[in-house]
DNA sequence: AAACTAGTCAACCGCTAGTCA
DNA sequence: GTGACTAGCGGTTGACTAGTT
């Protein structure tokens, strides 16, 4: 199929930067007549444009939501759990910042952001320790060879990758039910932290999750790729958000004002608790509890936890 | 003061997905 | 099913600016 190019030279279109009186036209046509028709828009306008060119100029510059300035702290930490969770897709990325667009994200990242984190020795693409990632470069080249040394470590490898593998499903089965917005604020404020209780380390740590292998049914909600996990021998509980019973029992969120509590089951091999940064997010947890609640009034069963082999399974069926 | 270099960011280009006739 | 068209996306370019020599 052959395309007629979108902004031929020869029809005298103007290329280069925008003038005021250029700015107004587009403005003004916009304001009377809503988005949309860019093909058709800049002879409509007066303008000598092509329709992407306008297109352009509206979304990232003239567009009245836009917000402009220095990106702040918090802006940055968003966009950099964004980029962890979508990569380069910025046009994703900006949807979690309202006011700033995808180009202004993508030339931030590339001007700032970026080398900030290999100048902290972190990887922007795989935001992993660069150290860490030369320890990956056998398994790129398909090189046989483990890095772990030993039982416990792989039995600890494997704990903290089932753990994230959880998280995942939990994120991406609710994706699709939740409050997009509260989905949002937790991947601003950084993804969900969990604890693991393995009771002999403590380890800080994070663990890719490998989300091809995690077929997700998720259509509204981007698989989560990273999930920053804190494995720390001390089980903890945060203060009335999380609870635990027992190393077999149920991971419990238990909120007091509200009384509602939710629990979901893990085997003492996936035992975890969500703690710190979901405790700080409260309302996704609430809410999670409310859907679970409804869930249980149309008499789905949940299973004890002793009956569970494979809790990702379990959880898999639940959510299904 | 002039020349050069590096950083920034608006705008462009090429491509793809979605829609419609 | 096919092709034309539109909108949107991500990568790249180049003009401009600030800093340095």
């Amino acid at each position: 199929m052959v395309r007629t190019p979108c902004c031929r030279a020869e029809l005298g279109l103007k290329k280069g930067a925008w003038t005021p009186e250029e700015d107004q036209k587009l403005t003004s046509y916009v304001n009377r007549h809503g988005e949309g028709g860019w093909r058709t828009l800049p002879e409509k306008a007066g303008l000598k444009r092509c329709g992407k060119s306008c297109r352009l100029r509206w979304a990232n510059y003239l567009r009245p939501d836009i917000k402009r300035g220095e990106f702040t702290e918090d802006e940055e930490r968003s966009i950099i759990s964004l980029h962890a969770l979508h990569g380069n897709k910025w046009a994703a990325i900006a949807r979690g910042l309202p006011g700033r667009t995808d180009n202004e994200i993508k030339n931030y990242w590339n001007t700032h952001i970026k080398k900030r984190l290999i100048k902290k020795g972190v990887d922007p693409v795989t935001h992993k320790s660069i150290s860490a990632n030369l320890q990956d470069i056998p398994e790129k080249l398909n090189i046989n060879q483990t890095i772990i040394t030993s039982d416990d470590d792989l039995d600890h490898n494997k704990k903290m990758e089932k753990s994230a593998r959880f998280l995942n499903r939990v994120a991406n089965r609710f994706g699709k039910r939740i409050n997009q917005s509260v989905l949002s604020e937790i991947i601003g404020s950084g993804g969900p932290h969990a604890t693991i209780s393995n009771n002999t380390t403590t380890v800080t740590t994070s663990v890719t999750v490998d989300s091809k292998s995690d077929k997700s049914t998720s259509s509204s909600f981007t698989p989560t790729s990273n999930l920053l996990m804190t494995a720390n021998g001390n089980a903890t509980s945060s203060p009335s958000a999380f609870s635990e019973s027992s190393i077999s029992d149920r991971l419990m969120y238990w909120d007091k004002e509200d009384n509602i509590e939710f629990s979901t089951f893990l085997n003492d091999e996936d035992f975890m608790v969500l703690e710190e940064s979901c405790a700080e997010n409260n309302e996704f947890m609430k809410e999670l509890t409310r859907f679970l609640q409804e869930d249980e009034t149309d008499n789905i069963e949940m299973m004890p936890a002793n009956e569970h082999q494979d809790s990702f399974e379990d959880i898999d069926n639940y959510f299904a």
